[in-house]
DNA sequence: AACTCGGGGTT
DNA sequence: AACCCAGAGTT
């Protein structure tokens, strides 16, 4: 197998290459907290979260000490919160051991949140540790060079494309490297229409000596999407106080807080009365592998409900220091104050 | 190997 | 509407 002009990408990413804060950090916990914010996430839409989160938190310790309530409010709207719970439980694992970050990828991938990719974005970019991490953009790049027919979705290829792409690496410095792959496949070799005429690759690429770009990566998965419909109720008592619950930390927003909720066929009936309940909207929200129409109701805490075990009653101006999933963000928008 | 887990930008 | 993003954990 050949290995492409190292020197040639190299020279395109320091003309192209944007300039990003975590790049010229060499601190691990900067690095990792940095890789843990992009996973599954666009640098532009992590970038903000990036700077909020290491203002929040500037040190291993302090993300160590903080409350999980406290981190997770701090990756509100961001998604897959399971990052911030083993961002937070991988924090007290290192901040027990003076705070000294493995330094071997196969030491790193055995703390919580840490898998294949983080690893060795960790390794190659605070340590220099001669590794080639493989992201969406990697996996895109080199299975295009090489007209690669094997699923990248499909574990049995790990192995395959990781030697593959370890292979590339030769007498590269492994940060800028590494730097220099993803971002070929985040600016040039895009999912969709990519500028081949501007890659430093094109020469050498098979799919576009074919005219095949399209047809890789190739993925063996289709997605297959459900409908779920909630309904969900913004009750106030005589106070004028609302009810939150916070969510069991596993499973779908797990660790955020939420209001009442029932599927949309199953609301009992004393959330029913339309003298006192009255829905205010409803809207669908995405998710990747179903879609939530969420019709918002908004009244009177009716005396004869039995409310679920674990809301509590909060004052509607405090809503703000509990951390939400967007969805419900979105339907405080719509509730009329 | 299949399933779960968010939200937003691009096409 | 479909696809995909600096993926990882669970079953």
């Amino acid at each position: 197998m050949f290995i492409p002009d190292q020197r040639a990408l190299l020279k395109w990413y320091q003309q192209e290459g944007r300039n990003l804060p975590w790049r010229s950090s060499g601190d691990p916990y900067v690095i990792w907290v940095s890789e843990i914010i992009l996973q599954q996430t666009r640098v532009k839409q992590g970038l903000p979260y990036f700077e909020r989160f290491l203002k929040r938190f500037p040190t291993l310790a302090s993300l160590a000490n903080a409350p999980l309530d406290d981190v997770l409010k701090a990756w509100e709207g961001l998604g897959y919160y399971a990052r911030a719970r083993n961002l937070h439980k991988a924090a007290k694992l290192l901040n027990e051991q003076n705070g000294v970050f493995p330094r071997s990828y196969q030491q790193l991938e055995t703390y919580p949140g840490i898998g294949p990719y983080t690893a060795r974005a960790i390794a190659a970019f605070a340590y220099g540790e001669k590794v080639v991490v493989l992201d969406g953009n990697v996996f895109r790049v080199i299975s295009r060079i090489y007209a690669d027919p094997f699923g990248i979705d499909l574990p049995s290829s790990r192995k395959y494309y990781q030697t593959l792409a370890d292979g590339l690496l030769g007498k590269a410095n492994p940060s800028e490297y590494n730097q220099a792959l993803m971002e070929l496949g985040a600016l040039v070799c895009k999912p969709k229409q990519p500028d081949c005429e501007i890659c430093p690759w094109a020469k050498v690429c098979r799919a576009y000596a074919t005219g095949t770009m399209d047809d890789f990566p190739v993925k063996t998965k289709s997605i297959a999407r459900g409908k779920k419909h909630v309904a969900w109720f913004y009750l106030l008592n005589e106070s004028g106080k609302v009810f939150i619950r916070r969510r069991p930390n596993s499973g779908l927003w797990g660790g955020l807080y939420e209001l009442p909720n029932y599927p949309a066929d199953q609301v009992p009936p004393e959330l029913k009365k339309k003298s006192i309940i009255k829905k205010v909207g409803s809207f669908r929200h995405a998710f990747t592998h179903f879609e939530m129409e969420l019709s918002i109701y908004q009244g009177k805490l009716p005396k004869q409900w039995n409310m679920p075990e674990g809301f509590f009653e909060v004052d509607p101006e405090s809503l703000n220091t509990y951390a939400f999933p967007t969805a419900l963000l979105n339907a405080f928008q719509i509730i009329r104050k």
